[in-house]
DNA sequence: CCAAAAGTGTTGAGTATACACCCATGA
DNA sequence: TCATGGGTGTATACTCAACACTTTTGG
């Protein structure tokens, strides 16, 4: 057992001083920034979109924007998301809210990070050519983030992982059906590290998340068995 | 292993039509409500207060309020709190965002919700006797809440129970020096099930987060050993 | 028949749980 | 000396990690 010192800020500064008009008028807005994740080519993928307005112009950042009035906060990480990349539906989380109002230096924006899973990293370029400004980077060789996107990808990188240790949230990185050497491999690139092959069977299959299908997966070699998800709405998986 | 299905809403509501007017100039606004925690007469004790104004006027509520131009989410909390409690410093940790834009029926509030924790309830009547509109209630019998509170609450009670299990959150919960047997019935409390004292004892030292003290604490019957935690801020224990 | 990926059990170590008695003190 | 809460050890079950060979297929 180790213990690790985690980073908690307690200072407490006061409120910068404001006329009392800008008090009463001024507020800030709120934002949704998603961190859309994909696995290919072996390493975990994130989706980044070149930003043309704004303080962090020609900086990379990840799809989002104002929340509007009357708009749910999944919708308004829906929407921005189909503005962006032409997803029409995913499974999205919320993570964190992030405040600083110097975050955006020209206006005091709070944005309410969230998390995207798509299974493939096809699933934006199928749909359409017209999202041009977006591409895909390896998480581990992000080019510069505007904003403090850099601390948002952190953020979700940590809770991606972590959740992949207690609930069934790999079934939305995967295809419909799989091999269990492909739900390994997802598991081995996300966790950066090997596991053992009878192990992970085993753990994988006391958890009864999966359902073997009556088909193979034929291929250059021995036929490999398919299996599902038995639901993929989230579940979290209770350890007595 | 047991698994738990856990809601998610995958609903995608369109976005209601609003005038090009009010799509660019009404934004909702940030809050910030804290659930404030401590633990006295054997049960999880939290803070409401009454509500005067707006349009969950006489129902109770967590404290809270608008985020005002330039501030950090953090100190927004403490201010909200210093304001209706008196409280000055205490642990704070953000909890979830919650977006409907229906939770207030007057405006869109995105509220972050925030959980504090005190080591006493009197730490709020000790400060002054202004603050005559708030009261400690037992979690398991709270009154009708306003707006979206209940849901706060459930998540609150839901996160503190986990963090305790894998951190040394407890540290804010209790005096700088206790005994086992006060540490032990603190987790007997917020897990709502009683613990072996011996296996307890054994897992807490393990984990090298107390330091005993040189003096006791002497009563009615045989002396206890104090204990102090090591730091009062937030570590994580890694299981490996 | 060869190459390549799929599939399968056992053992040992360590960890978690269940459980009951003696100790120190004040009254 | 008694009542009360404080403090301690062991045996067992279970869980997790390490580990290598056989099977099936296509080429």
């Amino acid at each position: 057992m180790r213990t690790v010192a985690n980073t908690t800020l307690v200072a407490d500064c006061p409120t910068p001083r404001l006329s009392a008009k800008v008090r009463r008028h001024a507020r800030p807005k709120v934002a949704v920034d998603t961190v859309l994740f994909a696995i290919d080519a072996r390493k975990i993928q994130c989706y980044l979109v070149r930003l043309k307005h704004g303080p962090a112009a020609d900086k990379w950042a990840f799809p989002g924007g104002l929340v509007r009035e009357g708009e749910l906060l999944d919708e308004a990480v829906r929407r921005e998301l189909r503005q962006s990349t032409g997803l029409d539906d995913c499974y999205i989380e919320q993570l964190f809210s992030f405040g600083d109002p110097l975050r955006d230096p020209k206006a005091h924006v709070v944005s309410v990070a969230y998390m995207a899973l798509v299974d493939r990293v096809s699933a934006i370029a199928a749909c359409c050519e017209k999202y041009a400004n977006g591409q895909w980077f390896e998480v581990t060789r992000l080019p510069e983030l505007g904003y403090d996107h850099a601390e948002i990808a952190d953020y979700a990188v940590k809770r991606l992982k972590a959740k992949l240790e207690y609930t069934n949230i790999a079934c939305n990185l995967l295809p419909a059906t799989f091999t269990f050497a492909e739900l390994e491999e997802l598991y081995a690139i996300v966790l950066g590290r090997g596991l053992d092959r009878r192990n992970f069977r085993r753990r994988i299959l006391a958890m009864n998340l999966l359902k073997r299908l009556p088909i193979e997966r034929r291929g250059a070699h021995r036929p490999a068995a398919l299996y599902a998800f038995r639901q993929r709405s989230l579940q979290v998986i209770e350890m007595l």
